[in-house]
DNA sequence: GTTGGATATGTCGGATTTGATATATATTGA
DNA sequence: TCAATATATATCAAATCCGACATATCCAAC
């Protein structure tokens, strides 16, 4: 269930959630879905860290940047799922650390 | 292994695969990529019709268009994992077919 | 407490993705 | 066959996401 505290708390760290006239369905998959990226960014940082990389090193192996690398980590809702995969794929996560993520 | 033909196939089709100066690495990347993205339109397109929906019905659920439906459903390279995500929540995939995609 | 490296935050022009629209091509059923 | 319906393809302006850069904040080591 989302209540209305936590899509305040969501709102105010800059997420755009449907307003009441959404159908009920698609608030539910827009939280899920911000809670797919949020892990998925949780994992990148505890995977970049366990491989003592610093972002700026690893935004080199994506080819991107260290104040981007920080907002993938901060869970910024400007960030895409393509990039967080593409990042994770890039660190060699492994399946099962991926698997478990999707509700 | 990513080979020349297969490359060639997916070049074909619209998608941008690196050129020979940048990291294998990389390519390797690219290439499990694009795997994941087409596996999730295979997956949208064999579950849209599992629930007897019409790319215009389901384009409607998701506040999009039956174009752009099609060409999710078609592993077009301009459409987001975000978009096929999302889709995929809204159709309620269950988990364990999500799972299996990933590499 | 100062220095230096790491991380966070804000902004920007350019690139990519978007829904919408138009239209072409399949596919279905009478 | 022939209409009606479903899907594919092309194009476009608007919205979103991008890397880059500047700068601020944090946090050890000295």
């Amino acid at each position: 269930m989302m209540d209305i505290q936590k899509q305040k708390k969501l709102e105010e760290a800059g997420w755009k959630i449907g307003n009441a006239e959404d159908f009920l369905e698609l608030n539910q998959v827009e939280s899920s879905f911000i809670a797919v990226k949020i892990a998925l960014s949780q994992h990148l940082k505890a995977r970049r860290q366990l491989l003592r990389l610093t972002q700026k090193e690893f935004a080199g192996m994506i080819h991107s940047s260290q104040s981007r690398v920080a907002k993938m980590e901060a869970g910024d809702p400007g960030v895409s799922l393509d990039l967080l995969v593409k990042s994770l794929l890039t660190l060699k996560t492994p399946q099962e650390d991926i698997e478990k993520i999707f509700p």
